[in-house]
RNA sequence: GGCCCGUUCGUCUAUCGGUUAGGACACCAGGUUUUCAACCUGGGAAGAGGGGUUCAACUCCCCUACGGGCUGCCA
């Protein structure tokens, strides 16, 4: 039982975003299930519409849940409980010590230049000196020795206890803090394996005094180390896209970005190219890396581009249509998408991200009449209009297949006595209305006789036209 | 400041004491070609620095440097 528990303050990270890949490969993989958490105890910084964007985001790369979407905040009475439970147990207690108290605490310790762990004095203070005053419940922290935190990536991490405050489980307005919350709620819901960020790595120390405190088991640890930017910092938003969705809005395909995020930081021999069914098969714990790994976008790219091509036609179509839904652009009409989904079969092999595969694809989105761009006005020369012209005639009775085409336009050009390629620019530029256009055969092919022949017509008048 | 984690080609990484340090992306050169892309062949490219331990260290230990994290009544 695995589990993801993002902070719905923003889109989905991408860093968060192979946190939840890695939770959700190493439960499936195994027959295990994961939960999703919305981890809300922040209600200043907690919104709905993140919470909103982290689901899209998750359901885009493909990653679904069991159960429903668990609201951290929901159980605020549930972790309050155990608060006081720790109370009763004399593993935490109340202390009355204000923020001010604390602030100046700290900014003296800061004026003589050190650091000091704060030592709340009512830690052993007598209940009966308690004031009547607003107080938050501590835990009851060992002061010396050490925790030894177990992990599956970052091995045994020993952290001295005197390095520990007694950190605040339940704030003084009675809200549980994310350090009580996230061991309860892994604790009830029977989370076995925490799969998260090392950013967590210190704090799993401090989580790990709560389930002694409580009796609980301590489930197993895996802290992955973070995503950097190109330049090894920490990856941030002058380093250009960290949302999910600003991936998907690229027009990277999902399974691709899957594959990317499974590779970054973590390896299984020299698999590189890679389908989810095979990432559920390699993927374990202990294959995850302990550096924290840069972003590359020419090898996203790459590992899209070859699971463009690994894709069925219909499947492509399909997360192409919703690649045009959330760019906002125009839906593809019904003809459009019989043509492309003839098309695409010889023109997925060419792209890497969707708008690339739209662009390679162009010839079956246009009709008639075809606007054509300045090289491909230029090929459309006098010369070159009189073979259209001729090939018009040639094309109404054959067998339309690619070896008949073959026949056809290869005796044109040595006829005309010009090379292949000149035709091809030609025909081309009648088609396509491009001088870079896909293969003239698939072009033929997919376009069909008529539409073949009209298009070819269209370009001979014109260029007559023109004089 | 304290504590924790990290450091193999430009990048992602393999290696789990003995390898000509392997693969992928990127890059360069050549080839193929019907444009673009793809593809094929070849090439350059790495163990942060310094000490140990060992017959032998990229691999184990220590120090330094650099990077990151934590040090909140944030998560």
């Amino acid at each position: 039982m695995t589990r993801f528990a993002p902070s719905p303050t923003g889109y989905l990270h991408i860093g968060g975003g192979r946190t939840a890949l890695f939770n959700w490969l190493y439960a499936r993989g195994r027959g295990g299930k994961v939960l999703l958490r919305i981890e809300d105890t922040d209600r200043d910084r907690s919104t709905p519409e993140a919470s909103a964007a982290i689901l899209r985001g998750l359901t885009w790369l493909g990653l679904d849940w069991d159960g429903d979407v668990v609201s951290q905040f929901d159980s605020k009475d549930r972790h309050a409980a155990v608060a006081h439970e720790m109370l009763a147990r004399g593993t935490a207690y109340k202390c009355f010590s204000t923020q001010g108290e604390i602030a100046a605490f700290r900014a003296e310790a800061e004026a003589r230049n050190t650091y000091a762990v704060f030592q709340s004095p009512w830690r052993d203070a007598d209940p009966a000196t308690y004031p009547d005053a607003p107080y938050v419940i501590r835990m009851r922290a060992p002061r010396s020795g050490d925790t030894v935190i177990d992990d599956k990536v970052q091995g045994q991490v020993r952290i001295a206890n005197a390095q520990l405050d007694d950190m605040i489980c339940l704030r003084s307005d009675g809200i549980p803090t994310y350090m009580l919350a996230v061991v309860v709620d892994d604790h009830d819901m029977g989370v076995t394996h925490v799969i998260r960020g090392d950013d967590h790595l210190n704090n799993a120390a401090r989580q790990q005094m709560v389930y002694d405190a409580m009796g609980w088991r301590i489930p197993v640890w895996a802290h992955i180390p973070l995503i950097h930017g190109p330049d090894g910092k920490k990856l941030s938003k002058r380093h250009g896209a960290v949302g999910v969705e600003e991936y998907q809005k690229m027009g990277y395909p999902a399974a691709g970005m899957r594959n990317y995020l499974t590779r970054l930081g973590w390896a299984h021999l020299d698999a590189e190219i890679f389908t989810t069914e095979a990432a559920l098969q390699m993927f374990d714990l202990e294959g995850i890396g302990r550096a924290p790994a840069r972003l590359d976008f020419k090898k996203l790219e790459n590992t899209c581009g070859h699971h463009i091509s690994m894709s069925a036609d219909a499947a492509l179509l399909h997360e192409l249509q919703a690649f045009l839904a959330v760019t906002g652009k125009p839906p593809l009409t019904e003809p459009q998408q019989d043509l492309l989904l003839k098309a695409i079969y010889c023109v997925k092999d060419r792209a890497k991200t969707f708008p690339e595969l739209l662009d390679k694809a162009h010839f079956v989105l246009v009709s008639r009449p075809i606007a054509r761009d300045d090289a491909a006005t230029n090929s459309l020369d006098a010369a070159a209009c009189a073979i259209l012209q001729s090939l018009v005639l040639q094309l109404q009775n054959l067998h339309w297949t690619k070896p008949e085409l073959e026949m056809i336009l290869t005796a044109a050009a040595t006829a005309n006595g010009i090379g292949f390629g000149k035709l091809a620019a030609a025909l081309r530029a009648a088609l396509a209305g491009r001088t870079i256009a896909p293969s003239v055969y698939d072009m033929m092919l997919v376009l069909g006789r008529d539409e073949t022949i009209e298009r070819l017509a269209e370009a001979a008048n014109t260029a007559q036209s023109l004089g």
